[in-house]
Order: C-alpha cells, then sequence, then structure tokens
DNA sequence: TACTATAATTGTACCGGTACAATTAATCAA
DNA sequence: TTGATTAATTGTACCGGTACAATTATAGTA
C-alpha cells in the first residue's frame, strides 16, 4: 500500500473512531507532517484522496475541516458500483441466478468492445441489503481477461477476485442512468409489480490499461434504493 | 486563472478540435512540460483535473490516453447539477415560476443549517433542454449568502451569478438521490400522468468555507433525463 | 518462429523548497 | 464598543529533483 494511501486510511479510521463531526477541525499540515512522519507533498496527496473522497474540505488560510453528510440510510452511488466492498454497516448478500459462459449479443459485444465470437461470462444476480431486495443484476465478463468464475466468488466480490487473484487492476467506469419502469421478469425478481418505477444503471468497467472487462446492468428496488453523492466543487 | 487549470483547459481544447477518440495517445509528460513551458508538477496537477473528469487515463510505463464515452443524448450527472455550465452544444432553457422571499419550513431549514426565522429566496423553475421538458426544480437560497435575485438572473444562470457579481466561491456539494412516482402537481408542470415514474435529486450546495446556501429540490422528466457519470478507479 | 532476458521508455511516489493568497487573530484608532 | 489596519496562521501553487515500477521495445537464445 502507498504511503499517501496509508495515511489517509489512518487520518480517515481517526475521524471515525473519535466520532468527529462536520466543520471539526483537524490538526494543521505542519503537525500532520511531522505526526505521520512523511512530507508535505504527501500528506497532501493524502488529504486530496479524502477530499474527493467527501471526507474532508479544506480551506485556504483557515485548516483542514470533516464533511459529513447527515442521512442515514443514503448509500453512496459509488460504494455499490463495485469499487468499494464497504458498505458501512450494512450487509450485502446475493443470490446468484446465473454463471455461465456465452457468447455475447451486438449490444453486450459493442460495450465490451470485443467480438460476437468471443466468450464471456454471464453472471446474473438479485441482491440484498440487510435482508431486503436491493436489486438485479445481469453483468458480462470479458474471458480473455477474467478467465474463470463460479458460484462461490460470484456470491461474494467479483471486483476483489479479480484484483486480488488475477492481479489485473480496475482503472475507471462509465455509468450510463436512466429511469424506466419494470418488466414482468423483473419485477418479479425484485418483489415489486410490472410497470413500478425503477433506476437502471449500466456500467462499463475498464482495467487501467483502458480495456473494458465488464459491463453491468443494475435493476434497483425502487423503495430500497437511495444513493448519496458527495460532489467537489468546479473542476476549472 | 491558475496555470494548471489553464494548461488543464488548453489540453481539453486540443482534443476537442482535433476530435481525438478513446484510447489516442498523447505527447509524454516532457514533451508536455516544454510545450506549454511549465514544470512537471504543473502538468501533473493539470492531468489529474482531466483524469479527474474523465477527459483522459494515464497508463504508467505507457502514456497518456484520450477517454471518451461513446452515449449522445446522455449527459454528466454532474454537469446538470449547477457545476458546469456547458452541456456540450445542447440550449438549456427556464420557466421562472416564483422568485420570492420567505421563511424556510423546518426541513428546508435543517438542510440548509439556518433556523426558521431567517430568510431565504424561493426559486422555481421547470427547465428545457432543446425546448424539451427537463426538469421540475424547487431551490432555497440563504439571503444572508444570496441577498438578491430577480427574474432575470434566475431565468439564466444562478451560480454564475453567485460566483461572479456576489465573489463567493462554491465548494462542494451532497446529492441525494432516490426514484420514485409523481404528485399531480409534478405531472402539470412536465406534461405527464401522475404516478408516473421520475427520478428525484436534492441536492446541498456549500461554500468553500462548508456553509450551506443552496438546498434544492429536482424532479426530472423521466424519459428526457439520461445520465452519464464517467468515475475513476478504487480511490484507495 | 517463439520464447526469454535485457534495456529503454514513461508516468508516479516521494522528497524538499519558495512564494503567495485566503483566513483569522491581534492591534490600534475613533 | 466598533471599525479599520496590521500581523500571524495556514493551505495551495509552482518549482525542481531522485528513485522506482509498469509497460513496451529490443536483443538474444533455442
Amino acid at each position: 500500500m502507498l504511503k499517501y494511501q496509508q495515511v489517509a486510511a489512518e487520518i480517515e479510521q481517526y475521524i471515525n473512531q473519535h466520532d468527529l463531526k462536520q466543520g471539526d477541525k483537524l490538526p494543521v499540515l505542519e503537525q500532520l507532517m511531522s505526526q505521520y512522519a512523511v512530507s508535505k507533498s504527501t500528506i497532501t496527496k493524502a488529504l486530496e484522496l479524502l477530499e474527493r473522497k467527501g471526507v474532508i474540505f479544506q480551506l485556504r488560510g483557515s485548516g483542514i475541516f470533516v464533511r459529513r453528510h447527515n442521512r442515514p440510510g443514503y448509500m453512496s452511488l459509488f460504494s455499490t458500483q463495485g469499487f468499494k466492498s464497504n458498505l458501512g454497516d450494512r450487509v450485502l448478500t446475493s443470490d446468484v441466478l446465473d454463471v455461465s459462459v456465452t457468447k455475447p449479443d451486438a449490444t453486450v459485444a459493442q460495450n465490451l468492445g470485443i467480438d460476437v465470437t468471443d466468450d464471456v461470462y454471464r453472471v446474473e444476480r438479485v441482491r440484498f441489503v440487510d435482508g431486503e431486495v436491493f436489486c438485479y443484476e445481469e453483468s458480462y465478463y470479458v474471458k480473455a481477461i477474467v478467465p474463470y468464475l463460479n458460484r462461490e466468488i460470484v456470491a461474494d466480490s467479483i471486483f476483489d477476485y479479480v484484483q486480488g487473484a488475477l492481479g489485473v487492476t480496475i482503472g475507471f467506469s462509465d455509468m450510463y442512468m436512466q429511469v424506466g419502469r419494470l418488466t414482468e421478469t423483473e419485477a418479479g425478481y425484485l418483489g415489486l409489480q410490472m410497470e413500478d418505477p425503477t433506476l437502471r444503471i449500466e456500467t462499463i468497467f475498464h482495467l487501467s490499461n483502458g480495456k473494458p472487462f465488464d459491463y453491468s446492468r443494475i435493476t434497483y428496488h425502487y423503495e430500497h434504493s437511495q444513493f448519496v453523492v458527495q460532489a467537489n466543487g468546479p473542476y476549472m
């Protein structure tokens, strides 16, 4: 683990353990430098990470402050998108409906940037948060990159497996969101009525070298899915 | 404008003008350094900005590459959230229904961190993209921070006015999203039926000093609102 | 040809430093 | 007490440098 990531993790841990509130002030840069025994630029980088994550905000001439949002029940949109296995204290479980090797249809192939003759893993799951139906997910993995999957891996975190055992690194993702109505089969999985409202998110996950390796379609239960996004100011 | 922002803007402009595609390679760091006559760290900062924005991705040992998503019609979720006035080539217009000074109710006051006796501006708009109904918006501005608003300002961009004329800087925002059904009045504004599905986003905008100054509730037309979020890999 | 080992390329981590702008605290004047 | 001026605090911009890890290209070997 990189030094600045380590420092960031420790600072975040400190904030959580001491249950700091929005606006609480952290030690000044120079003190953090000596406290974690790293250079200024490393502390700066750690803090920048935490700022992006929505954990702190920095104010020039003033200090470093804790940032919090105060809506329990809202999950971070990104934490549900494979990037973080951490959902706070919530328990995430899965019903695995399908794990199989198939050929992609034209849409899937195009989103993954592969040919319809290439192999993909198809994974179908219903996911639960604290026992309540959360979403229905259908996702496709490029077999050339993810050569093996089974029900145990899929029941747990696919991303941890991919990054751990396969040693590939995930780089970035494009998420496409839209609102619509449930189909009959989707409604069945989610325990809702056909035509009920739903949020659909398609995501294309890329490796750090830019190659797509996972295309996933998630249909959310509209009553159990509330998301928070902590954004940072105008980039430029 | 800061040097690294300037450089970032120029690089992005270069990419757009030359219509570079996903995966196209940019000049190497050292060349960019001399080309823009800035130090390594400034170039690095500029590139990091573009990476966060989803314009490029960097691969150590390899180079700097253009990142693109290929779904026209999808708007960046953040560009619709006040941070950027730029919506590409789309035309954004507004019907202003109300601009008035009132007292906030308990919910609004709590979200803005003020008292129910404090004054707020209430702004109510229906917004259009290329002439099509896009969303219905109800937002509240802390009058102590935004002392004056009128219909002209509101019809245009409130954020440009606030940052320009008032000289305050916007820091960060918390967005809360959920899916639901339209009420009768909402349906009327959006030209839809009652009980139709909708995406609701509440956003609390903070100044860079952490003080909330705008609480806004947006109800989107589900057929005309498709969003893209370009996310970057695991922060840590 | 195909595979392996080596070298060159290239971005990132980390260090330390100066200058500066925004904020806040202290000082002084009315 | 209030308001303005000055000074101290504090994070950020920008500079330049070394070391290194990941990738790609090259050379060598079977």
